[in-house]
DNA sequence: GCATTTTATAAATTTTTCTTATGAGTCTAT
DNA sequence: ATAGACTCATAAGAAAAATTTATAAAATGC
């Protein structure tokens, strides 16, 4: 039994006519005795009394009617639901995130998405990128935010906003606005552990200035930003930060920017998502709506 | 969009693989990546991501699995309930009849037939048997019990039980046991009137008998077989009758019969039904059980 | 009875479905 | 890294079905 073979009894029952079913479903007289035929063979009964001239539904017919009305029915707002679907910005967004975005950047950016679209809630699951990245490649998750490019084969990947290391300290570490990259050595550190975008990132600048980690003065590996942060306000030692990470700490002064001469680390976080994967409609609008605070869109931010 | 779709997809969202689904259903795999492509193009979405060596439903997907399952379950409880509807004996059965059947005789088979099969009720509808084969000719009625066959062609006629019609009046109009036909001319008559099965039968019967109708000294013609009783008790005259409408009577010895020296006026009673109509099962059903009355089974009655 | 209407049947055609064969991409294990 | 196993996609041919045209049969209405 198919949709088919229920769309043309319907229409017989409605019309109490081959022929006038026929033309009303633009199709021949026989096909449609064929199929009333065939739905009778199937439920071993017959559905309408051939008179001649008129036809009678059975009882069986009546039964079948309304069911099959329903059925149809169902399948018509099935489609309608799942095109629909397709438009709706509702749900539960989770977002992987690094720390640096997870923190300091996409509660903002989620927040003023909430505000266009109220249906949607978020979760913003904060890890290192490797494990962002590796929950995106197992597909428990689809979307993430993450500051180093780790499997371009199976991930797209696309800048997001930038970000700039920046080295800080208290004035009892480094008394000076501005120093030379060589003089780094001299200076005590607290940093990341290895795993850490931001650790990631620093280690692979500050080797183009050919200063490997190794070389360095560190007092203390940390396994969070804001551990290394409560450590440079002690006084510990000074490190390389992300410049959203001690926003309000330089603004209210408890740390200080040493400016590296002739020296910028800057980054970019990205985008990441499963090359094989359609976005979900919500994922796809947040989608859009973060590529809007991408490195070219930064100078035209969209109003919203 | 048809069943077979859905089937399929649900089968591969179960199997969440395309060639184990396609050995489930028993189809190769391309068919199965056929109909899904198909679905696809019609929903206008992606129902899983090809990763490659395996698939993902998408949103859209989990979207549809439940509701295709309903539909599908929708249509396997139909197709159940089509089949045994045509086995279940219930709901209400409208019985056509003419005066003698429908007052003396239904009634008590009727309530035999309730008592096998307690959720069907009866309606027994009486007319002349005139209007009930009409009535069963444009299909007003499903079954009737008349006592004359008018529609050979169109209906089928079975016999149920025999009746008898004899000659009955009080002590008063004839005062004897027997008679021979000859002297009907000299007796005072009641009569049905015309198109009632008693009064067509009597007719047919007397003018084998070389006794038309106008003939008889015919002193009322009154339109039921009640008010004809009425009469005959009265003393207004004789009448010939059916014996189950004077059973009571006789017993009781208001009225006598008389018999009619060498002349029987047997008839049956018939069962009619449309022969282009197809019974619904309580209505066939109860005609087995009213065959189960008609005169060959007479002396072997079914027990219940 | 004759013209008209309606469904059934038969044969041919078109469309759809299905299969086999093959290709391309992915994962596993060596 | 690469071979082998596994999975889905594609293409082409075969099989099945749906559909149409033409025609027959049955019934109604005049």
């Amino acid at each position: 039994m198919d949709l088919h073979h229920l769309r043309i009894f319907v229409e017989v029952y409605r019309q109490k006519s081959f022929s006038k079913a026929s033309e009303k479903l633009y199709l021949s007289q026989p096909t449609v005795s064929e199929h009333i035929k065939s739905l009778e063979f199937e439920l071993g009964c017959s559905l309408f009394d051939r008179l001649g001239r008129s036809i009678i539904p059975t009882k069986e017919a009546e039964i079948l009617f309304p069911r099959a009305l329903s059925v149809l029915e169902q399948v018509e707002r099935l489609k309608e639901e799942i095109t629909t679907a397709q438009d709706e910005v509702k749900g539960q967004l989770t977002i992987g995130a690094s720390t640096i975005p997870g923190t300091y950047i996409l509660p903002l950016i989620a927040a003023k998405f909430k505000k266009k679209y109220p249906q949607v809630s978020f979760e913003i699951l904060i890890e290192d990128s490797r494990k962002i990245t590796d929950m995106v490649l197992n597909h428990e998750l689809i979307m993430g935010v993450v500051g180093a490019v780790m499997e371009p084969e199976k991930l797209n990947y696309v800048p997001f906003i930038e970000d700039e290391l920046i080295l800080v300290a208290t004035d009892r570490i480094i008394n000076k606005e501005t120093m030379p990259p060589s003089e780094l050595r001299s200076i005590p550190f607290v940093i990341r552990e290895p795993g850490s975008g931001t650790r990631n990132t620093m280690e692979r600048f500050l080797k183009t200035k050919d200063l490997p980690i190794e070389d360095l003065n560190i007092v203390a590996t940390l396994g969070s930003t804001d551990s290394v942060k409560q450590a440079l306000k002690a006084s510990l030692g000074a490190s390389i930060l992300s410049k959203y990470a001690v926003e309000d700490e330089l603004k209210s002064g408890v740390l200080k920017e040493i400016k590296l001469q002739g020296f910028k680390m800057k980054r970019h976080f990205s985008i990441i998502t499963h090359k094989k994967r359609t976005l979900p409609n919500p994922y796809n609008t947040f989608y859009e709506f973060l590529i809007s605070y991408s490195p070219e869109s930064q100078k035209h931010p969209a109003k919203d």
